[in-house]
DNA sequence: GCACTTACTGAACAGTGTTTATTATATTTG
DNA sequence: CAAATATAATAAACACTGTTCAGTAAGTGC
């Protein structure tokens, strides 16, 4: 049986090929400007061989999407340890904002592109999304418990927080900025001040 | 002279011809799926032919884009007449959301779609956009000064407000809301109720 | 050696934005 | 009026895109 065993060690080696292709040249380009062919020249294979191994484009780049998903779930493990609620909530911001700034692309594919996701996402996957928002809304419950933020309804409070920083950086990734332009001041370190001044109104 | 003017406003018509087609066909299925094809078939003329008033696709959308901000300036100005600054604030929350969730494609293509304005944007042209904002910092200047809402830097407020919003909407729009799933409660109504526990929060 | 399976690919299909050489028409000039 | 010129529109092509399918070549099992 260890000829089959080979084969089917051979077929995920090349699926991972085309995914770390894919991967390479999704963050070198973002997601439009890399094509399939683009790809199948990159691994030196026919176009037609990466439809064997994935049913359409946007399957290849779902993988990707929750490659994102893995990356930001690590950063915020990382700094989980943290006593204090308020001052968790504080973190979780920044470690969201931080990724964005530094994985512009990963953050597109994720939160802003139309999603490509429409039938897989219903197919059960959205964990890694739904992960994501469980350690903001468990944040956000114990401040709330805790009187330590204004009160309202968790889901609510969290979706709260969660569009406000979504909205900062996806105006800045989209560069819809150009309007708010204090001189000197580079845009990033405005999305800092701004989330700042955010969780000051939270504060109770 | 009278046969030159005649061309020149024919010209001027076939130009309105292609925004009016364009239009119809970006509002019936947005902007990736209205090609240059589609718009010469509608009109009856050659794809060529859009050419000879239009330097690229692009340069079509970008007067859909100045249309949209149109409308929106214009439901705006409107509701400026309510007195207290904290009220008016509210209202243009309402507005503004109100616009995306009646006009998704147009809040599409004005603060969602990567940016097609890189040159023209920078050609002078943004001023609708600026209007817009100037409306907000106005308002939440006002209330700045009458200590109404917490106190910081009227641009970080103004970016803080338009970024809040406009992270419910897109995350609304590009359907990133799923995780965020009240039993029963449609997701529009979600917007509403984020929106006024962000009031409460700003309120001093 | 022969049949069968698997892996791969060239070529095509239908679409995209855009350019260019050509044609047909309208206007101006001799 | 006829010839020259300017204008407007287009057919056809270019270089792409995602995707499909018939055909080929090699590996495996009998």
């Amino acid at each position: 049986m260890s000829i089959k065993d080979r084969k089917e060690r051979d077929k995920l080696d090349r699926r991972k090929l085309i995914i770390e292709s894919a991967t390479k040249l999704f963050l070198e380009q973002g997601y439009e400007k890399t094509s399939i062919r683009n790809i199948a020249d990159d691994i030196e294979y026919s176009p037609a061989t990466i439809y064997l191994y994935f049913k359409e484009k946007d399957e290849i780049f779902y993988v990707i999407h929750e490659q994102g998903f893995d990356l930001l779930n690590k950063e915020f493990i990382h700094h989980n340890q943290i006593k204090d609620p308020f001052e968790r909530l504080a973190e979780l911001g920044k470690i969201y904002l931080n990724f964005a700034l530094t994985n512009p692309d990963y953050y597109d594919l994720m939160f802003i592109m139309r999603a490509p996701l429409s039938e897989i996402k219903c197919h059960s996957k959205w964990e890694a999304g739904d992960n994501s928002f469980q350690y903001l809304l468990n944040t956000v419950t114990e401040c709330l418990d805790r009187k330590l933020i204004v009160a309202g309804d968790p889901l609510i409070v969290s979706m709260s927080i969660w569009s406000y920083v979504h909205g900062l950086i996806s105006l800045f990734i989209r560069e819809r900025l150009q309007s708010v332009n204090i001189e000197g001041e580079q845009n990033p370190n405005l999305l800092a001040q701004s989330l700042e001044y955010f969780l000051k109104t939270l504060k109770v």
